[in-house]
DNA sequence: GCCGTTTTCGGCCCGACTGTTTTCAGTCG
């Protein structure tokens, strides 16, 4: 069993219990009680506590918590005064007039449980990072241009850089929030006003996303980033920390008595607490309290740290663009060093290949070299010889030894037979981290966010084959990848394993997905000197050979 | 259910917005 599927057990658990009207600081933390739960899961597969709560007549409930506008007190009235149990019964009863009638309800809410239920079937999961990200910066774009606004931030799970979003959360300093708010609500991306407040609104986009805007006065801009940051776990314990030295913190500052001592930058709150500044990537409740504490926190990678892409394609398989313009657009992001990884011949769909092609392509690659030497275009960069090389179901090389010699960089990936069992997919690529020509294992579980779950392998055994063989593992920046994943990067860490930060472009503009490879990295608590493209050129030529 | 330098009971982070209410419950983040 999963830590994922024990997570999802616990939640169900909770909501159970918040239908039922159960004291809500019962599912708060995990001690002695829940500890021995899990245990028994991990045992037995099993827990008879939570067998025996989902008899209740409460539990087919909780999928009406996934509803905006409906909690756990309005999910049991229908039930209890109505018998609704499930999502068509609860259409049933607002579009016949049945839901106005309950004690508490009313017409708005009739129509908001109408429109919530339209949401929760139109927009079932969340929304890679990757499609929010640039609409949420448009929207600050062109707010930007209100002089009204004195400071503008993302917030939330966007600031946090987390591989999915639910909503976007916009943060804004201002005197006058009125106007701001009038202006929000009337963007051009807007299609629906969810709420409109003076200090907090909602609207949903064309898109179909929601975006929240909250607007304080500039002393409390600080407060109320780190407020609106999150994650709201993190956030709980820095509250924690504050009442522990008599303090009270809230989205307007801090609060000694009546008294402000802090709120205007982020750094402030930070500091009443005894904390150095965290950066939002790491404010999960993950241990950056504690390593905060003791001022251990991780000297983050920043994107000006990376000298190179070891992994992108060209035209001459599934690629857009032409070894050349690759090469000129690594150059302009100041880069040293570029992989051309296109695919092997397996992969007939994307023109793998062959070696006589790849032969072709390493004389290309060869007198492009030449040129650059002698200045004729760039300089002091290399473009590498490279291949991201598919690894067979055996775990054989789709390529053999006496061409793979003769590149820089050798890429190798699973693209195909993804059922394969655990054991059976472990030992294929664990074979393919042995082959002395293999530098990096590209996409390291084959997900694809929202789309396909990772294949199953143990990844504690791929890690421990990486260290022992000294080769590193990618963290994969293509938006609907990131793979490895933050949590998977932070194992990497702690196991002393290489990462590879790259964005697998297929065409030049897709080379800045770098900043999504970057935050997953620094999610997973990764320092400069853990990832191998942030070494300069000839520290990297000599990694590669050893 | 969890927790403790005020410790085995009594409180647990904190506030905005909405809608249905004459002062507040529910939802949300």
């Amino acid at each position: 069993m999963t830590n994922q599927e024990i997570a999802t057990i616990l939640v169900h658990i909770s909501e159970i219990l918040d239908i039922q009207g159960e004291n809500p600081f019962k599912i708060r933390g995990i001690g002695e009680g829940i500890a021995k739960k899990i245990k028994e899961l991990l045992e037995t597969g099993k827990l008879k506590y939570y067998e025996d709560l989902k008899k209740s007549e409460y539990a087919p409930l909780t999928e009406f918590l996934r509803i905006s506008a409906v909690g756990p007190k309005h999910a049991r009235l229908v039930f209890d005064q109505l018998g609704v149990k499930t999502i068509a019964q609860l259409r049933k009863a607002a579009e016949t007039g049945k839901l106005r009638e309950l004690p508490g309800l009313g017409e708005k809410v009739e129509q908001n449980i109408l429109q919530g239920i339209k949401q929760v079937q139109k927009y079932k999961e969340r929304l890679p990072l990757a499609f929010i990200h640039p609409r949420a910066r448009n929207i600050v774009e062109e707010l930007k241009k209100d002089k009204l606004i004195k400071q503008i931030t993302l917030a939330g799970s966007l600031r946090r850089m987390r591989e999915t979003i639910a909503d976007a959360d916009i943060l804004v300093a201002s005197d006058k929030p009125k106007p701001v708010m009038d202006a929000f609500v009337k963007l051009p991306q807007v299609s629906k006003v969810v709420a409109k407040g003076n200090t907090k609104s909602s609207i949903v986009t064309k898109d179909g996303f929601q975006v929240d805007l909250r607007v304080v006065k500039p002393k409390s801009f600080g407060a109320a980033q780190h407020y609106f940051t999150g994650s709201k776990a993190h956030n709980i314990r820095v509250r924690s920390l504050g009442v522990d030295k008599g303090l009270k913190i809230n989205e307007y500052g801090v609060f000694k008595g009546e008294k402000n001592i802090a709120g205007k930058a982020e750094e402030e709150v930070f500091k009443t607490v005894g904390l150095p500044y965290i950066p939002p990537e790491l404010r999960e409740d993950q241990g950056e309290i504690e390593a905060g504490l003791k001022n251990q926190l991780p000297h983050l990678i920043e994107l000006k740290n990376i000298k190179g892409d070891l992994h992108v394609h060209s035209a001459w398989t599934d690629g857009n663009n032409s070894i050349e313009e690759m090469t000129q657009a690594a150059q302009k992001r100041g880069y040293q060093y570029i992989a051309i990884c296109d695919h092997s011949p397996t992969i007939g769909i994307t023109n793998g290949l062959t070696p006589q092609r790849l032969k072709k392509q390493i004389e290309e690659i060869d007198q492009l070299n030449k040129k650059m030497a002698q200045k004729v275009i760039g300089k002091n960069f290399r473009t590498l010889k490279g291949i991201e090389v598919d690894i067979k179901s055996n775990g054989q090389l789709d390529l053999d030894e006496d061409i793979l010699k003769e590149l820089d960089i050798v890429v190798a990936a699973v693209h195909t037979k993804f059922t394969q069992p655990q054991e059976e997919m472990t030992r294929r690529i664990v074979k393919a981290i042995e082959n002395p020509h293999v530098d990096i294992i590209a996409h390291p579980t084959g997900r694809l966010i929202g789309r396909r779950e990772p294949y199953q392998v143990e990844m504690d055994k791929l890690m421990d084959a990486c260290k022992a063989w000294g080769k590193a593992l990618e963290l994969n920046a293509y938006p609907e990848r990131l793979d490895l994943s933050d949590l998977n990067c932070r194992k990497a860490k702690e196991k002393g394993v290489k990462i590879a930060i790259s964005t697998d472009a297929h065409r030049e503009g897709h080379l800045d997905w770098i900043t999504f490879g970057i935050a997953t990295a620094k999610r997973g608590w990764i320092e400069p000197e853990d990832v191998i493209n942030t070494l300069p050129l000839s520290k990297l030529l000599k990694w590669l050979k050893h």
